[in-house]
RNA sequence: GCGCCCGUAGCUCAGUGGAUAGAGCGUUUGGUUGCGGACCAAAAGGUCGCAGGUUCGAGUCCUGCCGGGCGUACCA
């Protein structure tokens, strides 16, 4: 509608410039940047005039070097442009169908008649209601793959970055006119799931959880086989960072060592560990004759992280052998914490390496399908899947097609075997691979090398991806198809994206991997081994007693059914809007007190915005119909018509781009044009025509507003 | 080594080659019987990491540095 517009005024011009003997240009409009004007602008002047002065030469510049005539040029432009807009508004003021036409700063400035495009916005709004901003049918069938969550893992914060974006841009690329659908790829099968599983047989057989907490009972039990698994590394980081950060613990290693012979002769590994801690080399975790000697050296490296402690809180004396400043004793409480949790599981030393063969005969199991190992992963996958079904409820995330990870481990296989007949993939250092730079006949390291499959014969995910894709093309039609997966993961997927390629799918050069950056927490990126993780349900729950709790404040009128209601509609909109607000390849630190303040720029604010116009018109009858008057209009009802007006062409705009950002915030701005407004124009009590035309404005922005929260996936409620 | 991302107000972040670089938080001071104060106004706060280049015009594009993060053959 504005697009019209402004091609018009486009055109218009360019018809003044073929008059004036510049020819016709192409050029693009641009909005006013004032506030208070609703127009277009353009800057083509300034190109004119560069033209004119370097082609015809100027007198000032007679004589002078290249670089002073650059430098004068300069100076000329602006006032030649200026004229030359001049020239150009003049020709176009004859123009009747513009409010005004005027030259400023250089820029040939085209204000729109609010009368005649409020009216068309406002009346456009209203009939279309709920599609207003819907664009154009597209031909491309789109696939958007998002959320990807493992089962027999705990559902965090990260995951709900994910989930939210993949689904703003499903619910953005659909009202910009594209067929979607809204696929999700399950991570049932591979090692998480194994480690999970020989952890329940080995250590909980038989227990139980309860059914509203299953999902978080395996999480547990994946996180406890992931501290089994990786327990000496965790160990061994902690001693390497000593011998390398702390001096004193390096200083007292002879003391430390003798100590441990006492309780522990086992003279070479006690020799192995003061040669590399004195010498600061690494330790390593098969250097040991004896399975005992960390255990029993343990208690001993806590005593003296303990002594350090002291020493360094200034309540021993320093040690004079001790040349380096020794750390503070913030860093010491740090290390205590970690030493302690690993002397909780200390005895687990011995055993870990046979708990990584047992891992790898369980994943045999799987391998072979033995029948009781597929029991146990249906009935405990079945556990992960109700509760992420629960989640998505919760969060109002849909999906029209669920993969599973499981299911294309054959047709994987398959496509290996295409790749080797078509000669793309070749055997190297005894496993499939694709070459691709070489196959792509490029010089230069770009897409390297991708493994297809293990030497063992079992899958990897590239495997079952490459094969998902094809399937992907083939059975679902996908022309375009877009993966919403963590940033880490972009060389990969251009691995993918060149592998299809060179398979011969066209279809690959409309892949699209939309990678988003972590979300990390103050104290470090988030990892469900050391704990350093918010888990969705804790931080769900955290925000719904906020909300709640502000509700029974300033609304306690109302019935605990609807309050309940709107507190879901806040706190989950709110923790949504603070994943939507930030740029996908920006990191998050994930603020705990931050996202519990539901203030300033923030879903509830614009939810506010909703609910006030929705109070307005509320205590209106009837709404206004017919050709309204929009006629001396304030600054604040231009900036919010102008506002409304743009919604569709920011819906074509974050399309095309894959930025959900892009929406959240101009919804956001809409909401402060709206309270902008709502502080300087009264509509209830404003006198006729002016009080028809507003209520008409309330309701077009309600509208708007409620269109612009559903396309980022948050509830609009009308009383909050 | 190679590649990708980030660097804008004290903090967290927007910013489509174009006019005077904007929000939120925090700080200080205010907001009248008015339509909901989850709001609003004012003040203070900037060498847009640095240096070149392209351009009539650069926070935005190009090149090189600096600082931080991440990825780089059988994890997913």
């Amino acid at each position: 509608m504005l697009q019209r517009e402004q091609e018009r005024a486009a055109s218009r011009i360019n018809d003044v410039l073929e008059e004036i003997g510049f020819g016709r240009r192409e050029f693009t409009m641009r909005p006013i940047p004032f506030a208070g004007t609703w127009g277009t602008s353009s800057s083509i002047s300034y190109q004119l005039a560069n033209e004119t002065i370097s082609e015809e030469g100027a007198p000032e510049l007679e004589g002078l070097s290249k670089k002073q005539a650059k430098k004068k040029t300069k100076e000329l432009v602006g006032p030649k442009a200026q004229e030359i807009a001049e020239q150009i508004a003049t020709r176009l003021a004859s123009d009747d169908e513009f409010a005004s036409i005027e030259a400023t700063n250089g820029y040939i400035n085209i204000e729109f008649d609010t009368q005649r495009f409020a009216n068309r916005v406002v009346s456009a709004i209203q009939n279309q209601g709920l599609e207003y901003g819907r664009g154009e049918r597209k031909t491309d069938r789109v696939m958007v793959e998002y959320s990807q969550p493992n089962t027999h893992k705990a559902f965090h914060i990260g995951h709900l970055r994910n989930a939210t974006l993949g689904n703003t841009l499903c619910r953005v690329l659909d009202l910009a006119g594209f067929e979607v659908q809204k696929a999700n790829y399950i991570g049932d099968i591979g090692m998480h799931v194994i480690k999970c599983l020989w952890c329940y047989e080995r250590f909980h057989y038989g227990e139980e959880p309860g059914p509203a907490d299953r999902g978080r009972w395996l999480g547990d039990i994946y996180t406890e086989s992931d501290q089994r698994v990786n327990f000496r590394q965790d160990v061994l980081e902690l001693l390497n960072e000593l011998a390398s950060n702390d001096p004193a613990f390096v200083t007292m290693v002879d003391r430390m060592m003798k100590e441990l012979y006492k309780v522990h002769e086992v003279g070479e590994d006690v020799a192995y560990l003061l040669g590399q801690i004195s010498n600061k080399r690494e330790i390593k975790d098969d250097a040991f004759y004896d399975q005992e000697t960390i255990p029993k050296f343990w208690p001993i490296v806590g005593d003296q992280l303990q002594v350090n402690l002291e020493m360094s809180r200034g309540e021993r004396e320093q040690h004079d052998d001790i040349e380096d400043p020794i750390p503070e004793p913030s860093q010491y409480e740090d290390w205590i914490e970690r030493w302690q949790e690993l002397s909780e599981r200390i005895s687990w030393w011995p055993h870990v390496n046979r708990w990584k063969e047992e891992i790898k005969e369980e994943f045999q199991r799987w391998e072979r399908k033995d029948p009781d190992f597929v029991q146990l992963w249906e009935t405990t996958k079945e556990w992960s899947m109700q509760d992420f079904e629960r989640i998505y409820d919760e969060i109002d995330v849909e999906f029209d097609t669920w993969f599973y990870e499981s299911e294309v481990e054959e047709p994987g296989r398959e496509i290996v075997k295409e790749l080797m007949d078509q000669e793309i993939a070749e055997i190297s250092d005894g496993l499939p691979v694709v070459k691709i730079d070489e196959k792509l006949g490029l010089e230069k390291e770009t897409f390297r090398t991708m493994p297809v499959l293990r030497s063992d014969g079992t899958t990897l995910y590239s495997t079952k991806d490459l094969a998902l894709t094809k399937h992907k093309f083939e059975e679902y039609g996908v022309d375009r198809s877009i993966w919403v997966v963590d940033v880490r993961q972009a060389l990969y997927f251009q691995q993918i994206f060149k592998i299809m390629e060179l398979m011969g799918f066209e279809q690959a050069e409309k892949c699209f991997h939309l990678g988003y950056e972590m979300v990390t927490l103050p104290s470090g990126a988030m990892s469900s081994r050391s704990g350093n993780v918010v888990l969705y349900d804790d931080i769900a729950s955290a925000v719904l007693e906020r909300a709640r709790e502000i509700i029974d404040e300033k609304n306690p009128d109302l019935p605990d059914a609807k309050k309940d209601e709107i507190a879901h509609d806040v706190g989950i909109g709110s923790l949504k809007y603070s994943m939507l607000s930030r740029d996908n390849n920006r990191v998050i630190v994930f603020d705990i007190e931050e996202s519990l303040s539901f203030d300033g720029h923030a879903a509830p604010y614009i939810q506010y915005a909703h609910a006030r116009a929705c109070r307005i018109l509320e205590k209106v009858d009837k709404l206004p119909e017919g050709e309204l008057t929009f006629e001396d209009l304030t600054t604040e009802e231009i900036d919010l018509i102008q506002q409304i007006a743009i919604f569709p062409s920011e819906i074509q705009r974050a399309a095309s781009e894959y930025k959900p950002l892009y929406v959240a915030t101009y919804v956001y701005e809409l909401a402060k044009k709206f309270n902008d407004f709502y502080r300087a124009c009264p509509v209830l009590q404003a006198e006729e025509p002016q009080r028809s035309a507003r209520i008409a404005l309330v309701d077009a922005t309600r509208q708007v507003l409620a269109n612009g929260l559903s396309a980022v996936g948050i509830k609009a409620p009308e009383v909050m």
